[in-house]
DNA sequence: GGGACCTGGGTAC
DNA sequence: TTCCAGTACCCAGGTCCC
C-alpha cells in the first residue's frame, strides 16, 4: 500500500483568508491510482469541516506549531550559511560523500517491486463480488484500512477515518478487516513470487521484493515480460491484480511500481543517463522515509521538491543535517534482521477510569506475554504508552536487569508506570517490549549484572538466595525510578540479622512487589503479608502474621491509619484510595523507618538508600532520569541525516 | 567522553 | 452529536553514570 495513504495535516505557508480548508492540507487529496477526477476542493472541505475544532485538530494545530517553529529555526541557520566560503566548504563535502557513493554503485542488479491493487478490499470483494460495483472500504468507522476504486471516486482512502469518508460517500459500505483471510492470499501470492526469487523479501502482506537478476538470464527473457508472467501467474493463483516496477535498486522499484497503478508494471532501464532523467523530476514524497513532516521541512526551507534540487542543495543539507545513516536503502541483497520490539495498544473513548485502565493493562499484558511466548522471546525493556484525550502521546519505559515474559511480570511493572502518570484522561493505552535476550530462554547473559549474589561474600549463609531470578535488587536497575548508590560492599556482606533483613524485604517489596527467600527468613509468611495487603486493596494497618519469628514481630506492631481516608497519620501526607500501591509504599516506608531507628546503631547506614528510594518514589516512578528540559537545539528537533539522501537519491539510483 | 537509557517524533504499511 | 488505528522501525537529543 502506498505511503500517501496516510492522515491529513495543516499547512504552514498558505494563507487562506475565507476558505480556511485551504489550508487544512491533507493528503486524502494526492494523486492516487483510483482517484482522477476526485472534486478535490470538495473533499478538503469535508474532511476540515469534520475535523476543526477537535482534540484531533487541536493536537494537529499544535503539532503544527512546533513544525512552523522548527522550520523558522532553519531558515535562520540557512541564513547564516550564505558566507561563500563556507557553502563551498560544505559543498566540497557532499560532493566528496557524493563521489564515494557513485564509485560504489552497483547498476547490474534487476529489482522488481510487486504491490498487490487494493489488497483488502480485492480480497474481500472475492468473498463477496456483489461489492465488486459497489463503494466500500475495509475498517471501521474509526479508521479505513484500503478502500477499493468506486470508493476513491469519491476521495476515501486508507487511513482516512471511517466517519469523514461516510460524510464523502453516505452509500459507503464498511467490511470488517479479516486478516487470516489476507494472510491466506499473501501466502498465495509468495508462493508464485518464490517460483521467481527464492530469497524474495516480502515487505507486507501485500509487497514483495524480488531480485529477478538471475532468473533473467538463465531464462533469456526481457524483466518486462518476466515481469507480465509474474503478474500473470499472481493472478491465476489469487484471482487479485498486482502492480509491479523493476529498476536497478529496490527504492526505485517501488517508485515504479506506484506508475502505472492498478494492474500495471513500469520498468526502468538499468543505464545511468535514463535513471538520472526519471529522477530528476521524482519528488522527494517519493523517497521513502521523506514523509509530510521532511517534505515540508525540505519544500519550506531549502525549496526541494525534487531529487534534482536535493542534490543541487547538497551543501545546504550537508550543513544542516547530521552526517549520518549511510547505507540506508541500495542495491545490496535483503538480510535477515532479527526482531528488535514487540508490543500492542488499544485505542478506547476517552476516560478518567483507574479500574478501566487497570483492565486494559490485564489484557495488554496477556496478549503481549502470549505474542513474546510464541515467539519464545523474553524482553528486558518495558514501554507503555499513553495517549491523553488531546491525543498527546507519551511513553514511559523502564529497564530491567532481568528479562521478563509472563504477563504477571508485564503488569506489575506497566502498573507501576502507570501509576505514576494518574490521575490522567486517555484514549489509549500500549504496551512495548524491547531488549530482547538473545538465547531466548530467559536466562540472563550478561555476566556484569549485579545481583544480591555480587554483594555476598563467599561462604556467608546468612543471604542464600533461592530465587535470584526474581531478585528484587535487580530492579534497582530501573534507573529512572532509583538512582540510589548501592551500599558499599562490606557493609552489605555484614548482613546478618533477621531485622536488616526485614527492612531490606519490606524496603524492596515496596519497589516492585516481588518475593526474596531467605534461608533463615520466614519468607512465605513475609509473602502472605504483601499478598494480603493487596488484596485489601486499602491499607490501613500493618500487622505481621502470626507465624512471624519473634525477633521481627517485636518490632512490628505498627499502625498508619489514613485519617480521613486520605491523610497519613504519621507525616501527614495525603494520598486519596485510589493511590493503593502508593499507599503500600508509604506505610512500608514509615514501618522500615520505624524499624531503622530502632536498630540505627547497627545499620545506620540503611537509612540513607531508603530515604533516597522513598524521596525518588514520591518524586514520581515514571519521571526519567532522563528527564528533557525544553529543546534549545537550533534546530530544534530532529535532524534529517543527509547521508540518508545521499545514499537514497544518488547511490541508489 | 562515551555508553546506556528515556522520550518524543517521523515514517511505512 | 460524536468519531482519527495498530505494529514496527529508526533517529535525535536529553540526562546520568562510569
Amino acid at each position: 500500500m502506498a505511503k500517501s495513504e496516510e492522515t491529513s495535516s495543516l499547512s504552514s505557508s498558505s494563507s487562506s483568508g475565507g476558505r480556511p480548508w485551504e489550508s487544512y492540507h491533507t493528503v486524502y487529496t494526492n494523486a492516487k491510482a483510483g482517484m482522477e477526477g476526485v472534486d478535490k476542493e470538495k473533499v478538503q472541505r469535508v474532511v476540515y469541516e469534520m475535523s476543526k475544532g477537535s482534540k484531533y485538530f487541536q493536537n494537529e494545530q499544535r503539532k503544527e506549531a512546533y513544525i512552523n517553529h522548527k522550520i523558522q529555526n532553519m531558515r535562520a541557520q540557512r541564513a547564516n550559511l550564505n558566507p561563500t566560503h563556507l557553502l563551498s566548504h560544505y559543498q566540497r563535502i557532499a560532493d566528496k560523500r557524493i563521489a564515494e557513493l557513485e564509485a560504489t554503485r552497483d547498476l547490474t542488479r534487476k529489482w522488481l517491486h510487486v504491490d498487490m491493487d487494493a489488497f483488502y478490499a480485492a480480497v474481500e470483494t472475492l468473498s463477496n463480488p456483489s461489492l465488486k460495483s459497489r463503494p466500500m472500504a475495509v475498517g471501521t468507522i474509526s479508521m479505513i484500512s484500503t478502500a477499493n476504486y468506486e470508493a476513491r471516486k469519491f476521495g476515501v482512502r486508507a487511513a482516512m477515518p471511517g466517519f469523514i469518508a461516510c460524510k464523502l460517500c453516505p452509500e459507503l459500505i464498511f467490511v470488517p478487516t479479516d486478516f487470516k483471510k489476507y494472510t491466506h492470499y499473501s501466502d498465495l501470492t509468495r508462493k508464485v513470487f518464490q517460483e521467481y526469487d527464492p530469497n524474495f523479501m516480502a515487505a507486507s502482506l501485500d509487497e514483495a521484493y524480488l531480485d529477478i537478476t538471475s532468473v533473467c538470464k538463465e531464462r533469456g527473457i526481457s524483466d518486462a515480460e518476466l515481469t507480465e508472467e509474474l503478474r500473470q501467474n499472481v493472478y491465476k493463483a489469487t484471482g487479485l491484480t498486482c502492480s509491479a516496477g523493476v529498476a536497478p535498486n529496490r527504492l526505485l522499484a517501488k517508485v515504479c511500481s506506484d506508475i502505472n497503478k492498478p494492474n500495471g508494471q513500469f520498468l526502468l532501464p538499468n543505464d545511468r543517463a535514463a535513471i538520472m532523467t526519471f529522477i530528476s523530476s521524482l519528488p522527494i514524497r517519493k523517497i521513502g522515509g521523506i514523509g509530510k513532516v521532511t517534505e515540508q521541512i525540505l519544500k519550506d526551507v531549502f525549496e526541494i521538491k525534487t531529487c534534482e534540487d536535493l542534490l543541487q542543495k547538497s551543501s545546504f543539507l550537508c550543513a544542516l543535517f547530521s552526517p549520518s545513516s549511510a547505507g540506508l536503502g541500495g542495491t545490496d541483497a535483503p538480510q535477515v534482521r532479527s526482531r528488535k520490539s514487540m508490543s500492542n495498544e488499544r485505542t478506547f473513548s476517552a476516560t478518567k477510569d483507574e479500574t478501566f485502565f487497570h483492565q486494559k493493562l490485564v489484557e495488554l499484558s496477556e496478549m503481549l506475554s502470549a505474542d513474546m511466548e510464541k515467539e519464545r522471546l523474553h524482553g528486558r525493556t518495558l514501554t507503555l504508552k499513553l495517549k491523553t484525550a488531546s491525543f498527546e502521546v507519551k511513553t514511559r519505559a523502564l529497564t530491567l536487569q532481568s528479562y521478563i515474559q509472563s504477563s504477571k511480570d508485564i503488569l506489575k511493572h506497566a502498573s507501576k508506570l502507570l501509576k505514576a502518570e494518574l490521575p490522567v484522561s486517555l484514549r489509549l493505552i500500549g504496551l512495548r517490549m524491547s531488549h530482547f535476550n538473545e538465547d531466548k530462554d530467559g536466562t540472563v547473559s550478561d555476566p556484569t549484572q549485579r545481583t544480591l549474589l555480587n554483594y555476598i561474600k563467599p561462604g556467608d549463609d546468612n543471604m542464600n538466595l533461592v530465587d535470584e531470578e526474581h531478585s528484587d535488587l535487580k530492579d534497582n536497575s530501573e534507573s529512572h525510578c532509583y538512582t540510589y548508590t548501592d551500599p558499599p560492599l562490606d557493609l552489605l556482606s555484614e548482613l546478618n540479622d533477621h531485622s536488616e533483613q526485614v527492612v531490606e524485604q519490606i524496603s524492596e517489596s515496596a519497589q516492585v512487589g516481588n518475593t526474596v527467600k531467605s534461608s533463615e527468613f520466614d519468607a512465605q509468611g513475609t509473602e502472605t503479608y504483601f499478598l494480603e495487603r493487596r488484596n485489601q486493596g486499602q491499607l490501613t494497618m500493618i500487622d505481621f502474621p502470626e507465624n512471624e519469628t519473634e525477633s521481627t514481630s517485636s518490632h512490628h506492631k505498627e499502625v498508619l491509619i489514613w485519617l480521613e481516608d486520605y491523610k497519613c497519620s504519621v507525616c501527614g501526607v495525603e494520598l486519596p484510595p485510589s493511590f493503593l500501591e502508593e499507599r503500600q509504599e508509604h506505610a512500608d516506608f514509615h514501618l522500615a523507618e520505624k524499624m531503622q531507628m530502632e536498630e540505627e546503631s547497627a545499620h545506620s547506614y540503611r537509612n540513607l538508600p531508603l530515604k533516597n528510594r522513598m524521596r525518588q518514589k514520591e518524586a514520581g516512578v515514571g519521571q526519567s532520569k532522563g528527564k528533557k528540559k525544553p529543546k534549545h537545539s537550533p534546530l530544534n528537533g530532529k535532524h534529517i541525516p543527509i547521508d540518508a539522501f545521499f545514499t537514497k537519491a544518488s547511490h541508489n539510483l
